[in-house]
DNA sequence: TTCGTACCCATAAAATCCCGTAAAATCCCC
DNA sequence: GGGGATTTTACGGGATTTTATGGGTACGAA
């Protein structure tokens, strides 16, 4: 189920001018075992304002869960609409390849919604990984469990680098 | 159960003058493969106001559902009629052929009753993918579960393609 | 013939691949 | 454990391939 990894850890990688953003090395592996091949599914976090990412099995396993939802309900006599749970979970999810080197290409409706730009803050959270715009981490006001002297760290980091220009 | 494929992600595509509408390239493989070639299998949805899309093998799933509800049904001593539940998801499914560039034709009943017209937005669900109108999918009141933002992305896209005709 | 459809070619834009480099991390031998 | 050598990584930039879409043409049915 889901493979017996657990993403963790942080990071933070630039989107260049071509559109282009490299996945942290240390997420790579775990993606190519779990989608046998190099291949990553990004899609929009239910609740904060960020993308998720996990690899490829993990869409499989999702279907299966939809799947088990609607046997049971119809056991009960119930009614279970699948369209709409399978719409929640999958409409917004893409599958992204990336090259021999770790990058692919962020889609446009997905910068868009994450607010990405520029820099963009990994973070490994169990089953899943999450793309944030740092500042947007920051000055969010959801209750998000993030130590902020992580994120500020990686801030000032990715400052150094590209001269201060972030955002 | 329907492979282990998903359908996933979103996309616009444009209606042309001759009727013409090209299946986005991250559903043909699927399709393909699903297909056992370049056939899609095309109906209206239950329940929203849209298309419903899938390949060919799908076809044999659904008749499996069916098969389930009514045993479920039995099993619990209420009566399930195969015939019109087989009527709701069979008869409006056409099967259309799409060429090598991914182009099909849109028969006129399903751009009617689909309301489509122009842009029409393609997106996965799991099993299977929809074909909305975009502002019916925004103006729609029922619990379609897809990210507004998303739509929109996708709207003002299109727009800025076509010098803002869309509709 | 005439309409509807499948097939072919053309093009611009977008995605993918490939190569090069510099910084960072890892290894290895003393 | 230090310091240089080797390997990975991050990222720029160009070349090739795939898409999306317009438009022409041939073929079969009405």
């Amino acid at each position: 189920m889901s493979g017996a990894y657990a993403y963790s850890g942080s990071a933070i990688s630039a989107i260049d001018d071509k559109g282009r953003l490299s996945v942290p090395a240390f997420l790579r592996k775990n993606l190519v075992e779990s989608s046998d091949g190099r291949t990553l599914c990004l899609g929009t976090h239910e609740k904060w304002d960020c993308l998720v990412g996990f690899g490829l099995s993990r869409k499989a396993d999702m279907l299966s869960e939809i799947d088990k939802q609607w046997e049971a309900a119809i056991a009960r006599g119930d009614s279970f609409d699948k369209d709409a749970a399978g719409a929640r979970k999958f409409s917004s999810l893409q599958d992204l390849s990336f090259d021999a080197s770790g990058r692919f290409i962020l889609p446009l409706q997905l910068r868009d919604i994450g607010n990405l730009d520029g820099n963009v803050l990994f973070h490994g959270i169990g089953t899943t990984f999450c793309l944030w715009d740092p500042q947007t981490l920051l000055d969010t006001t959801d209750d998000v469990p993030v130590d902020r002297r992580l994120v500020e760290h990686h801030l000032k980091e990715a400052g150094q680098k590209s001269g201060g220009k972030q955002k």
